[in-house]
RNA sequence: GUCCCCAUCGUCUAGCCAGGUUCAGGACAUCGGCCUUUCACGCCGACAACACCGGUUCGAAUCCGGUUGGGGACGCCA
């Protein structure tokens, strides 16, 4: 069996969303899965709504993902020329006609049809024009189209899609549709089977919007003489109120990008989008890449449309709640040597990045990361929750200091007496932080817990956090005796 | 309006093709509990669905028909 080839054919209006990436992953998939290979082409026959800072988020958006591509990215408007040709090949082989029907007229003819009820087709009255009467009519410098003749056969054609099954259509419902518009440019539907011939593409993996579409593209193949690809359509990506996501009325929330700038991990992604629509039968729900291309089918891929589960009433849900249960997952269990670069990435932006987190202190920097990210959810926590770890100049909550500082005014004399016995201690570790910590509350007659709620707001600045001598451990003796001392600043 | 597709917990889904082992399993979310000096993780538990009506059958979430609901297409957009 030769390769098989597939592709991801955007077009450049606007930027990548959650369905575009999801379509573009299911491609992905398959094209590893079988050895083949994934093909990046730019439709950008549209010219008026094309844009190049579209097509730059598109690219970045997939690589990003690591959803990386063998051949591309074509441009659609490259190859016009084959188009043209391919145009004018249906049309000498009577495949296709000229049609000077106006815009006007079909306007009218459509309104006149939709108030009737009737069907919205054209009614086909150049389809039988003679050579002399489109001699006329070119003579008398009236515009065309060229429309696609459907052929008039009793039956119905149809082609089995892996995912849907058997899709068939009568001849008789099928429009003449214009493949070449008035000014001479041909239009997606043709384009894009011209494309695909040319760029031997033996699978078709894109949205269930194209179905239709799909029954005149079978009757381009067949009048090209090209041989069919497979066809998979997959299910739409909805909203909760089962509308199509788009930029006009989610916002940024569908952008591939707004995952990439608030600190999700691309993979979490990959691994929530994969589900969206698609499971191996069984409950599994974490695939590492290699997992995931061996266990992808075309044929599990459901039927039924999936919803994206945004809530922008929640503020505690920035997206899809399942986005964020992938992205904590792998948050805390991908190995800490992976997560280090992505984290880094964020403090170099924050300004918090010290170069010997890659020499010296690289220990160091591997096992506080381990330490503090079990309670994160983004890469942007390192550097907002977690800056106590990586600078001085941290805020302290107003909610912690209130109730575990303020609250006991003592505290202003006896953190700094804890300071001063961690200062005298010969071996500053675990045990005997948090020995000398009890100790003190033994000889204070409090309960350990106020010193160590404290502790922990002054140190970190947080509420909440990892064990308290696991902190004062990663931070160091200065530190810690320096943030204890400071105490009174908050009296 | 015409044609096409779809239909299991709020959401993602397993089960359906090869009907009984399912008063339907998992996950997210929610709510309780345990753990914890904090918070989270983790663990335990609760809540929650076969759209409806008929038919076939000893037996239907599973097969068939219809209804309803949802989505898509019907463009000189892609």
């Amino acid at each position: 069996m030769s390769e098989t080839r597939l592709r991801f054919p955007p077009s450049p209006t606007g930027y990548l969303h959650i369905g575009g990436a999801r379509t573009a992953l299911y491609n992905w998939l398959y094209a590893k899965q079988t050895g083949g290979k994934l093909i990046l082409r730019i439709e950008d026959t549209d010219t008026d709504r094309s844009t190049a800072e579209s097509i730059d988020g598109i690219v970045e958006g997939l690589q990003w993902l690591g959803i990386d591509f063998d051949e591309g990215p074509y441009f659609q408007t490259a190859f016009a020329a084959d188009h043209v040709a391919a145009a004018d090949r249906l049309v000498a082989s009577g495949h296709a006609y000229k049609c000077f029907c106006s815009k006007e007229e079909l306007e009218s003819k459509r309104e006149a049809a939709l108030a009737a009820k009737k069907p919205l087709g054209y009614d086909r009255s150049c389809r039988n024009l003679s050579a002399s009467e489109v001699a006329a009519r070119e003579a008398a410098g009236l515009p065309s189209v060229v429309r696609f003749k459907v052929p008039d056969r009793p039956g119905s054609l149809g082609y089995d899609d892996k995912i849907l099954g058997r899709i068939e259509a009568a001849y008789a419902e099928i429009d003449d549709f214009v493949i070449v518009r008035s000014n001479g440019l041909p239009l997606y539907l043709l384009c894009n089977v011209v494309d695909d011939i040319r760029d031997r593409i033996t699978h078709i993996i894109r949205g269930q919007d194209h179905m239709t579409n799909t029954l005149k593209q079978v009757l381009l193949y067949e009048a090209l003489g090209a041989p069919l690809p497979v066809f998979a359509h997959m299910p739409l990506t909805l909203d909760t109120k089962k509308a199509k996501i788009s930029k006009r009325s989610h916002g940024e929330i569908v952008a591939v990008q707004f995952y990439r700038d608030n600190g999700f991990l691309p993979w979490a992604l990959n691994n929530y989008l994969a589900l969206l629509g698609w499971s191996a039968g069984n409950d599994r729900e974490f695939y590492d890449r290699e997992e995931l291309i061996r266990e992808f089918s075309l044929e599990r891929i459901n039927k039924s449309s999936a919803i994206f589960n945004y809530r922008k009433d929640d503020p505690k849900f920035i997206t899809d709640p399942k986005i964020l249960f992938f992205n904590e997952h792998y948050l805390r269990t991908m190995p800490v040597e992976e997560l280090a670069p992505l984290v880094a990435g964020e403090l170099q932006a924050a300004g918090l990045w010290d170069e010997a987190y890659d020499g010296a202190r690289r220990q160091w920097y591997l096992d506080t990361l381990a330490l503090i990210r079990d309670r994160f959810h983004t890469l942007k926590d390192f550097t907002s929750l977690g800056r106590a770890y990586f600078a001085d100049d941290f805020a302290v909550d107003s909610k912690p200091l209130e109730k575990n500082v303020l609250k006991f005014p003592d505290l202003v004399t006896w953190l700094p007496m804890l300071a001063d016995r961690y200062e005298k201690l010969a071996e500053f570790t675990l045990e005997s932080t948090e020995q000398v910590a009890r100790e003190l509350a033994a000889e204070l007659a409090v309960k350990p817990g106020v010193l160590i709620n404290a502790m922990r707001t002054l140190t970190t600045g947080q509420l909440a956090g990892p064990s308290m001598f696991d902190i004062v451990v990663t931070l160091g003796r200065d530190k810690v005796v320096a943030r204890l001392r400071d105490v009174a600043k908050f009296f």
